[in-house]
DNA sequence: GACTAGATGTCGGGG
DNA sequence: CCCCGACGTCTAGTC
């Protein structure tokens, strides 16, 4: 990795166009040949970038950078502060923990959960359509079959989302009437409002308790 | 802005959980007080990252970031290769062009282009509706109204969103019946589909080319 | 503060 | 390679 602080000016020509004028400001270029313009503030995200693969061509004042859809990153330099370059090596990478796959698992193994009353059994987890997987696919005590989307933050997206499912999964006349229930650790009022329109249950689940009831039940082994 | 390359090993507990092992990386600080830890490839996005506002705290080989939503990131330092601290000042900014504002402004200049034998005329840009307003709201030349969706590139959502608007739109006597126009540089075949199944016409509009009769009509003055 | 829509989104998975 | 959906999305704008 070399980072560089120096005064210059960027212009990118792509998928935009933009412009920064000359100032001081960090440059990051990686391993990977990636470059990345850093203000000394605005979070993490650069204020211009390319990502690898691309091409770098370095003059005395000047950094060429294109890659191969034809976006081009320009940097002309005027003063360099420091610039240093070290080896870093590959990293172990991230692992995660508590995101929506973690989410589906859970209500996969406890559906009941979704309808209390309902007697939900699942028949599938990402169950295929021509559009897309459905998150789960159920069945309620009386044989009805019932779509759920789960999302971690429900929105208006999300409930057209499971509505395209329902529409196409109605269409096969094995599975139809299909019903949807839309779960999420919390579902916003418009999205509410939407899939009450719709005729889609809504259902806020509490992932801490989830994780309880799970908890629980391996304690029983 | 300071910069640390150190062997360090990081946690991450907000909304999500997440581990990183110990290894070289950069620790970036900007004045802000943001923290970004980078690794030596991978685009621009940092491994794992602490946005302004938060806390800092710093002990000799720990560094606590805490933020008022009650996530933390935790850097444990095993060994320091630099660590330098420059003054950038503020920066003057980026200037963007050609996004989807862009075009918007030229099809609202020459709706024609949406539909060359209907002779549309623009009535309003960014029409306001209870769920949000329309890039577009044209008439034809039979009096009939046209609503205008605007996309860089045409994908399923923006379709979806044309049709919650035409659906709102179409509740309003003094409009109604308003039929859809999806326009966008590229669509994708699912986005066509869906549109076809909804009786929305879909347009793709070469930006460049508008760009040229734009030019064209500022060259007869 | 809630809600909406855009982004050079980025990133990862599946066909 | 494109297509598609998730993301600690982030961010700017409106109400």
């Amino acid at each position: 990795m070399r980072l560089v602080l120096a005064r210059c000016s960027v212009t990118y020509d792509g998928r935009l166009t933009a412009e920064l004028p000359s100032a001081l400001r960090l440059l990051m270029v990686k391993a990977d040949g990636c470059v990345a313009v850093h203000a000394d503030g605005g979070a993490y995200k650069p204020l211009n970038w390319m990502n690898a693969p691309n091409t770098f061509v370095e003059d005395e004042d000047r950094w060429v950078v294109t890659n191969p859809k034809g976006e081009t990153l320009e940097v002309v330099i005027d003063e360099v502060l420091l610039d240093v370059t070290h080896e870093l090596g590959e990293d172990p990478g991230l692992s995660k923990d508590g995101v929506e796959a973690h989410l589906q698992q859970l209500l996969a193994a406890h559906p009941d959960v979704l309808a209390p009353d309902d007697g939900l059994r699942l028949v599938r987890r990402e169950y295929p359509t021509d559009i897309g997987p459905v998150d789960l696919l159920c069945r309620d005590g009386d044989g009805g079959v019932v779509a759920v989307e789960i999302k971690r933050r429900g929105e208006i997206d999300g409930v057209d989302q499971l509505t395209r499912y329902l529409e196409r999964l109605n269409r096969d006349p094995m599975l139809a009437p299909v019903r949807g229930i839309f779960a999420a650790q919390r579902i916003k009022p418009q999205a509410k409002t939407l899939a009450r329109e719709r005729g889609i249950a809504c259902v806020e689940v509490d992932y801490d308790e989830l994780r309880g009831v799970e908890s629980d039940e391996l304690r029983l082994f």
